[in-house]
Parts: structure tokens; sequence; C-alpha cells
DNA sequence: GAGTTTGAAACT
DNA sequence: CAGTTTCAAACTC
């Protein structure tokens, strides 16, 4: 930390804004560049002492990986906690109702929270510009949320201008270090689209000014802010979704700057965290960096393109590797692992997860989606373009509504968002040879309520959580393919299945002896269908860590512990009833190997072997969430003799505000 | 795509 | 806490 203070003062202060204007060097400069004086000089200054003021996590060196993160959380940890959450600050938000209420009005920042330094923003915030609407709680909500969708990059120079003006209007001899604090939060905050005009600005200033000597302001740079943009990506998610389209551009890997701009478009679409992030801030870093890692490790594998498709679907097993490589590499260089994963190959993990979670939309007509009937909004995320919804206040512009809602929510019923299904107590304990006899080492937190859907229909929550039914259900007639009430454990339906497995396994070994032979193809063709779990599950199996005793229902993100937005990974896992109990089992032994590790560190967890899923499920539509999308690559991590756990959360955990169990 | 069913969420 | 209503997803046709 002492760098950025030491480069607050050398730079900051000794510069005086009419000296630097009265240089010849500036008057040379101004000459030559297009730009303003007006705008160069105030800009530049907020970047360069950015760029040596924020915390270290940001403009330190690019070697930084864990730490560097870390700092970074504290550094937005401690923001939040000051400048924190709306709801706790501002006095008029007492009233959630009335919050509620005026959802369409209160989006202006009271200026009593901010810091006397704070820029203010500019009552007359453009109107139709959500992202101008947005803005203005950035240096207020650390964790703000999206911006409007369409943000542009422009904004980011629009508010450090407001800043300049500001602070030139008020005093001639600005106060630096808010400024720069202020600017801080900007870059940050802002939206990621903002750090390509950062980015610009920074390129400007490089060009233009001498004091540039520091060296490699870019790289030092793209990391940071991407590291920043991630912290509240979740948020972003669905606004930076679909900004996707547009970057698809074509990313060369070796491009790192093109792979920077493209990911810092990207979101997690994980995460289901606008709402959650403050609260987030609370935890203990290690298990938010952690998230930020999964986020980040998402990011890169949503990213991906149609383009590649076609080409990955040839080289599955080449995919997998280069997965497991990124994020190998991500657990070891984050920032880099970012750009490798913006790499073309993993975009099709992306388009595969556009349809699932990342694209969660709901059709809400009068809940506003601002109740728990919405499904976005249960899961922690804002509503997004694809949605049906009616009359949404789900969305960052709304962002004080939301979280007036969601507090009340949770006043009602603390555990209203923590994740639907959780993982018992025990259930860590339970390895290998546990594991089956449980029927599932997750439960549903209330139980289903179920009456004629006998828990097999997605009707039911812990079925579309992909859990047994508990002794906390009240069902009737319970035939849960998870766990039945009674106890009923799914091992009785697992060996049924294993066994069935097997046969079509053998069936299937045998046919391949008898490719040669042309008659085969008759039974062949028949069998065909069912090969696909035969195949999956042989995929499974090579698992080193993989256990045929794990065979369960897939349980849910919840085995992360981490409370996580069950909605969306759940729903979406088991979105497709089409899927075979196989299937689930197979994706079950996944999570359970990943727990089975044992070791409490980072997890990344990739679940879905979507593509095989896809592959092998004949009849299912979509049979696992975007999310999961990332796991075709999991069964790769699993596959890592290192043992190491990679746990490619998609929805990091869904901190609530108020603590769960 | 429209209509129905279902059960959670919200309300009383 | 129980009963009822509202709601939107899941499902069916």
């Amino acid at each position: 930390m002492d760098t950025p203070q030491k480069s607050i003062t050398q730079i900051g202060t000794p510069i005086s804004k009419s000296k630097f204007e009265d240089s010849p060097v500036f008057n040379y400069i101004n000459s030559l560049s297009p730009i303003r004086p007006v705008k160069s000089i105030p800009i530049p200054h907020p970047f360069s002492s950015l760029s040596f003021t924020s915390p270290p996590s940001v403009f330190t060196s690019p070697h930084l990986t864990s730490s560097h993160k870390e700092s970074r959380f504290f550094k937005t940890h401690h923001s939040s906690s000051h400048l924190t959450n709306p709801l706790e600050s501002r006095p008029d938000s007492t009233s959630n109702e009335q919050a509620v209420a005026e959802t369409t009005k209160d989006f202006n920042i009271d200026a009593s929270t901010r810091d006397e330094s704070s820029i203010e923003v500019a009552p007359d915030d453009p109107v139709a510009s959500p992202c101008g609407e947005d803005t203005t709680d950035l240096s207020l909500v650390p964790y703000s949320p999206p911006r409007g969708e369409n943000c542009s990059s422009d904004d980011a120079g629009m508010e450090l201008q407001k800043m300049y003006d500001n602070v030139q209007g008020k005093n001639q001899t600005p106060d630096w270090e808010s400024l720069i604090s202020d600017a801080s939060e900007l870059l940050i905050f802002g939206s990621p689209n903002d750090s390509e005009a950062f980015r610009c600005l920074m390129m400007q200033r490089a060009s233009t000014s001498e004091a540039m000597t520091n060296n490699e302001p870019e790289s030092s740079d793209a990391i940071p802010y991407e590291a920043a943009s991630i912290l509240h990506r979740g948020m972003r998610r669905r606004c930076l979704d679909f900004e996707m389209p547009g970057n698809k551009q074509t990313l060369s890997e070796n491009n790192t700057t093109v792979a920077f701009e493209s990911s810092s478009r990207c979101v997690v679409p994980s995460i289901g965290l606008h709402l959650n992030a403050i609260a987030m801030s609370s935890k203990d870093c290690k298990t938010n960096v952690t998230h930020d890692y999964s986020g980040k490790i998402q990011v890169g594998l949503q990213g991906s393109t149609s383009t590649m498709q076609e080409s990955l679907d040839q080289t599955e097993n080449e995919t997998r590797e280069d997965a497991d490589q990124v994020l190998e590499d991500v657990l070891e260089e984050p920032a880099l692992a970012e750009l490798n994963l913006s790499s073309p190959k993993k975009k099709r993990l992306k388009l595969e997860a556009g349809e699932g979670e990342s694209c969660k939309r709901c059709n809400c007509k009068k809940s506003k989606c601002l109740k728990l009937y919405c499904e976005c909004f249960a899961a922690g995320v804002y509503c997004i373009e694809p949605c049906s919804c009616v009359d949404c206040f789900n969305k960052p512009i709304h962002e004080d509504t939301v979280l007036a809602t969601r507090k009340q929510i949770e006043s009602r019923n603390p555990l209203a968002f923590a994740p639907k299904v959780i993982r018992s107590s025990d259930s860590v304990q339970e390895t290998g040879d546990d594991a089956s006899k449980t029927p599932a080492s997750a439960r549903h937190k209330r139980g289903c309520n179920c009456k004629k859907s006998n828990c097999l229909k997605k009707y039911c929550e812990c079925y579309q959580g992909g859990v047994g039914c508990s002794i906390n259900c009240r069902c009737e007639g319970c035939k849960n393919a998870f766990g039945r009430k009674d106890g009923s454990s799914v091992a009785d339906m697992e060996a049924e299945l294993e066994e069935e497995s097997e046969t079509i396994e053998r069936s299937r070994t045998a046919q391949t002896h008898q490719n040669t032979e042309v008659l085969v193809n008759k039974e062949a063709s028949s069998a065909l269908p069912m090969t696909p779990m035969p195949i999956y599950r042989q995929q499974l199996v090579q698992l080193p860590f993989s256990s045929s005793k794990n065979m369960m229902p897939p349980p849910q993100q919840s085995l992360l512990g981490g409370g996580s937005s069950s909605a969306i990974f759940n729903s979406q896992y088991l979105r497709n009833p089409d899927i075979t109990l196989t299937q689930s089992r197979d994706e079950k032994s996944f999570e359970t190997v990943a727990e089975d590790g044992g070791e409490e560190m980072p997890e990344i967890i990739i679940h879905s072997p979507k593509a095989n899923i896809k592959t092998l499920s004949p009849n299912s539509k979509r049979v696992s969430p975007p999310n999961l999308d990332s796991s075709s690559s999991g069964s790769i991590l699993g596959r890592r003799s290192s043992g190491r756990k990679l746990i490619l959360q998609s929805i990091p955990s869904f901190p609530s505000l108020t603590p769960q169990n």
C-alpha cells in the first residue's frame, strides 16, 4: 500500500492543475492532440492518479493473483461497509413499502450519504439513459448493479468529466485525494464497458504525458479493471450477457487486448448476486475471492461464441483439456485465466449456457418481479430483456426498489433468498460409502408440499432442486426419484439404473466389437438411443475420484455449502424432466466427487456435462443449465490427478442480507 | 401458443 | 398457525 500512497503524493499533490496547463509540454500536446484541454486535463489526472492510488489489487503488478484479488475485495468491502447498502444508510429507505411504491422515482442517491468529495451527479441526469441513472449510484454503492444494458463506454468519460467540472467549479485546488477516490470508485465499480473508455484514456495519457514513464500501464490496468469488474459482474450479469453478441468478434487467444475487452464485457451469468453483493462483503474474503474466481471462470466459459461450436463438437476432448488447462490457470493466475477463457474454444460453452441460467427469464405479469414468484428476483438476478415480464421492477435502474423489497421479504423470512436446497450438515462427512446410503446429501430447506405431483414433477421444489424429499416435506404420495420422504433412498433406484446402465454399456461394448458386422447395425440402431447414457457414464467413470457409489441425484450448488441461489442452479439443473435419473446420478457424482475431495480450498465446480447430456439425451431439449456448460470442462477437471477440486459455481453464493444457516 | 395444473408465496 | 388467494412456472394439448 505504500506505493499507491506514495504515488498519490508524488503525482497528485505536486502537479497543480494550473501549472500543468501552463507547461509548455501541455500546450504542445494540446496543439497536437485532438483532445480538448478541458477533458484531457481532468481525466488524465484521475486516471493517472488512480493508476497509483487505487488499491494494490488494481494497479499492482499483474503478478499478483489471489492476494491481488483479496485486496480488491477488501477494498470493495471496505467501501461497501462505509458507503454501503443504501437501505442501511439511507433514512428514506426505512420504509420498504414506500420505496417500492416510489420505485420509479428514487433513483438518485442522497447527496447526504456521500462523502463530501463525492462527485455530484447532475440532477438532470440523462433521462432515457439507464446508464446515466445508474451512474449516480456508482460512488455510493460499490457493488452497484449493472448499468443499463446499453451503457456506452463514454459514460465513464462523462462521469469523469463531471468530476472534473465539479471540482473545477468548486475549488481551484481540487482535492485530489477525494477526486482520486471518486475516480477509483468509478473505475472500479463502473460498468465494465467503461474499462474500454478508461483504457483509451489511459492510452492517451500514456502517449501524451511524460509522467507515464511508468511501464506497462496497459497491462497493469487491464487486469485490475477486469478484476474490479468481476466483483460486481454478478450484478451486471444480465446486462452484460447481452452485450456479448457485440463481443463475438473473433478473438485471438494471443491478443490479450481483445481478450480483455471481451472479458470485460462478459458477465458472470452466474451470479445472481445482484442484491447480494453488498451483504456478501461482510463475509470472509476468502470465500468471496473464491466466488470471484469462479465468476471469472464462468465469464470466460460463457463468453463462448457459436463460431467454435462445430469445431469443438468435433474435438470434445481437446476442448476439455483446454478448459482444464484454463481452469488450472485460473487458480494460479485469475487475470490470465480470464483472458485465456476468452479464447474462442470456450465460447461454445457460453453459447450453450446462453440458453440456461444466464438466460433465465421470467414471465411475471403482476408481481412486478419483486416477489419470490419471480424466478429472477428469487434467484437474485435482474430481469433481462428476454424476460417477458410486465411492469418489471427487477432491473438495475430500480435497484433501490429491489433492495428494499428484498429486505422486506427477508425481514419476513430471513431465509427467503437462501438456497432452497441446502446441504445437510452431515453431508460433508458423507464420503463415498455413505453417499449412496443417503437419499441425498442435500435437502430442500423447507420441504415441499406436493399433493398431486407425487414429487415427480418440477412442481415439486425438491424434485426440481434435484434432491430427495425429507421429513420436512408434507408431500403426499411422494415418489421423488431423488429420494422419498419415507426414507427410501435412491439407492435402490440407483441400483436398478446402475444395472441397467451396465447392461446397456455391455451391449454397447459388444456392439463396438461387432462394428465390422453390418448385420449388427440393425440392433445397434435400435440401441442407439440408449447409448448416450452409457457413454456419459463412462466418462464419469473415468473420473479419478468418481465413485459409482456416489451416483446420486444431482445435488445442487448448495453442496458448496455456500448459500447460493438455488433457484437458478437447481431449476436449471433439472429443468428437463426428461432427463433420466441416470444422468442425474452422473451429475451427482460430479459434485460428490468434488465434495469427497474433502479439501476446503477454493473450489471451482464445473458441472455440467452439458455437452454430453445434450448429445446423449435424445429427448431432452435442454438438459443442463448454461452454467453447467462449463461443466463439460468440469468433468475434465474431475479427471485432474492433482485432486484439486474445481467447482465452477454458476451461482456464487447468494449472500442474503441476513446470515443464513 | 393457449389453456390447465400445480404448489409456492403471499395474504388474511 | 391455518386457511385462502394470488401468482407464475410447469405442464398439456
